[in-house]
Order: C-alpha cells, then sequence, then structure tokens
DNA sequence: GCAAAAATCCCTCTTTCCGGTGATTTTGCG
DNA sequence: CGCAAAATCACCGGAAAGAGGGATTTTTGC
C-alpha cells in the first residue's frame, strides 16, 4: 500500500488527482496541502510514502520545501509534478533530493507508472520532461568559443587559486604571457573578472 | 515492438539478459556486440530503438560510446547497464544522453520496466542507481563550515562577477563589509582566493 | 537576560588583477 | 611554402583583492 499525499494550490489539479488514483488498489490518498506550511504541518504528526509536490506554491517553492522534506524525513519520497516543463527546476529539484518529475498533463498511466517506481527507490522521469532534462543539460557544449590548450591549462592552475605570477613559474614563461592568458579567456568567455571566469568554467565542466 | 541491442565484453551477461528477454512478446533481440567498434559497425546499416550498454568495454568507455551514439543517432536510446554501482560514470553517462541506469544483478522486472520505461522516452534508474546517485549529488552538503546568509549572499554577487565596492552599493553597506565576508568566506571554505572560492562554491552548489 | 554569533565598519600596505596596446616567435594545416 | 592561429613577451596605470590589524552594533539562541 503506497500512501501518497500531494501539495499543490490548484483544486483542480488537487482533484484531478485524487479522481486519477482514487481506484487504485494499492494507493492510498492520505491527504493534500495547498501551501508549504501546511504540508509541512501535516507531517509532524503523519506521514506518506509519496509526496506529488508543484514547483510552484504561494508560499515557498517546491524546490525548497523538496529540501526541507528531505532534510527532516529522508524517508518520504518527493515527485515533482508541475505544468512548466523547466529544466533548471527539475535540476535543482533532483538535487535536493527528488526522486523524480511528471507534467500535470501527463497521462493516466505515467502518472501510475511513476508512482509505483518511485515507491520502490527507483527514479523516474515522464518523458517530456526526460527531454527538457537532456535539453537543459545540453545547453553547455554548445557555442562555446574555441579555448587553446593553453588556455584552458592556464584556466585549470587559475581555478585551483594559483597567481599569474605562481602560475609563470610552473610553466617556465613570463608572468606577461600569463596574464595574456588570462586576459584572452576573460574575452574569449565573454566575462567581467577571474570570479565569473572560473564559475563558467565549472559549470560548462572546463576544469 | 521494442527492438533492443546490447554492449557487452562479458558473454555471460549478453546470455543471461538475452534469455531474460527471449520470451517477452514485445521486445526484439536485434543483435550483440562485445566491443564499441563492432557495435558502432552494427549500427551504419541496422537501428534499435534501445541501447542496453556496459560502461567497461575493452576499446573504449561506454561514457564516450554513448556520446557517439547520441550524437550519430539521437533516436537510439541508451540504457546503461554495469556491476559497478558509480555515481560518477552513471552522471557522465547521464550527461551524454543516456536514458537511463540498471545494474546487472538487477531484477527481472526492474529490466523490463527500465526498457519499457525508457522506449517510451522516460527516463529510468533502478532503485540502487538511485541511491548511488543521489549519495553522488549529495556529497557536497557534508561537513560544510557553517556560512551565514548574508556571507552566502555576497558568495552569490561576486560569483556573478561583481565587485566589493559595487556590492557593497547594492546591498547598502560598506565596502569594508563586503571585504569582511569575502575574507570570512576564504578563511571559512579554507581556499586560497576569490577564484578557488568560486571554484568551490560552483563544485558544491553554494552558488 | 546574557553570551555567542553575525553583521557591520575602519585603516594600511602589498600584491594581484584588468584594460589597453603593442610586439615577436612558434606551430598547425592546407 | 605560406597563412593563420596560437603562444610568447612587454609596458603602463588604475582598480581591486588579499593580509594584517582592529572595533562596534545587532541578532539570535538558549
Amino acid at each position: 500500500m503506497i500512501r501518497v499525499f500531494i501539495v499543490d494550490d490548484h483544486p483542480v489539479v488537487i482533484e484531478g488527482i485524487h479522481s486519477l488514483l482514487q481506484h487504485e488498489k494499492d494507493i492510498e490518498w492520505v491527504g493534500h496541502a495547498m501551501n508549504a506550511q501546511s504540508c509541512l504541518g501535516y507531517f509532524v504528526h503523519n506521514t506518506a510514502d509519496i509526496i506529488l509536490m508543484d514547483i510552484n506554491l504561494p508560499d515557498m517553492n517546491g524546490v525548497d520545501l523538496c529540501a526541507v522534506i528531505k532534510e527532516k524525513y529522508p524517508g518520504v519520497f518527493v515527485l515533482g509534478l508541475s505544468t512548466s516543463n523547466q529544466g533548471l527546476y527539475i535540476k535543482k529539484m533532483m538535487e535536493n533530493g527528488a526522486s523524480g518529475y511528471i507534467l500535470k498533463n501527463s497521462s493516466r498511466e505515467d502518472v501510475l507508472k511513476a508512482i509505483h517506481a518511485v515507491a520502490d527507490g527507483c527514479i523516474y522521469f515522464s518523458g517530456e520532461v526526460g527531454e527538457a532534462l537532456k535539453q537543459y543539460q545540453k545547453s553547455a557544449p554548445v557555442a562555446l568559443p574555441a579555448i587553446s590548450r593553453r588556455e584552458r591549462e592556464v584556466l585549470g592552475l587559475i581555478a585551483e587559486g594559483y597567481t599569474n605570477p605562481e602560475i609563470a613559474e610552473k610553466l617556465f614563461v613570463s608572468q606577461f604571457t600569463v596574464d595574456s592568458h588570462r586576459k584572452n579567456l576573460i574575452a574569449k568567455l565573454n566575462v567581467k573578472n577571474t570570479a565569473m571566469l572560473i564559475r563558467f568554467a565549472v559549470e560548462h565542466k572546463l576544469v
């Protein structure tokens, strides 16, 4: 018996999912909340196996709520639920411990599959969500300015905290050279300073 | 009818999966390869819906093979397959376009569930893999020195390329204050300078 | 209410960064 | 070979960061 709880500020969605699940023999509907606070309130004295969680809530966004839930009750699985198919939020929610993601307009089969997979400890994304996620993950490799081998080498050393003079010594070149590479990197990658350079590099897996 | 191809250098695994799938009515076994080259050779004149792909191959690792396949044949879904339950490789394989991951010692049900989910365009991880992936993703939050709210705020602005004076203006405080926060961050996180600070922050998802 | 933690502010000095503007030498490739 | 890109080196000057001292005032947690 899988106990399901839902958090969503749209009554229509709650009703929809409820009617979709109410005839399932292995699924028990334990309750719902329309905001993060009452959801957390419920879990003080009750529990569930799976929370279907909207990403847009009036008092707290789903990403943060997910983090709080997984922090307090690691055994409760969170299944993201949204109309908007946005890779960024999905990714963040997964990083905060969610077990999957489906769209509100998913088919009955999709919803049931997702619930069962998640209840088994698996991770599940419905098809369209998977597409969005892949697209988001692939945003990096496209249109990256060409960075030369030496520049990448310098970039790596900068990321490790070495200064221009230190890098110059390591590479047996003048510090002017290293400085040139650094400036070229900043120009090529269209960033303002070293901080942004490193952020860009790490996010795009250049280091 | 789901056409399944498998790449694995262990005959035992190929046989195992084969016998596991051969009585499934909606699954067609279209062939197998024991290394990356012959797998790529197969796809020159043939195709499949799903490739079950080992992560350890003699001539090329699964992560790279996955990238090549998805590059040449984006419509073919790759389902990772391994004995080793290593978060890092799983993550890399997913970044290269895989649609899921299962362990070789997964149950018959798990394998079939995964194949069907992936064939539907969904993303699927078997339970143990999900655990490993979460564990890997969660490697960050452990043993992180306590960073105050204000420090995190400053950290975010540094990562966006703002200088101390700029941040001071944004937050309506003195630049000395911002400088203090920056220094405290560098001290707390035990890094040498801003470059390392940002690298650490991005890698540990503080920004 | 009290102590600890956080947030705020201030100063000096040295080093590093960053922008701009050059140049020469080496290397990769058709 | 010859061209283009990469890699190298050089200087200036202002801005910012980093190391080292302090200090005070709010919050916040018991």
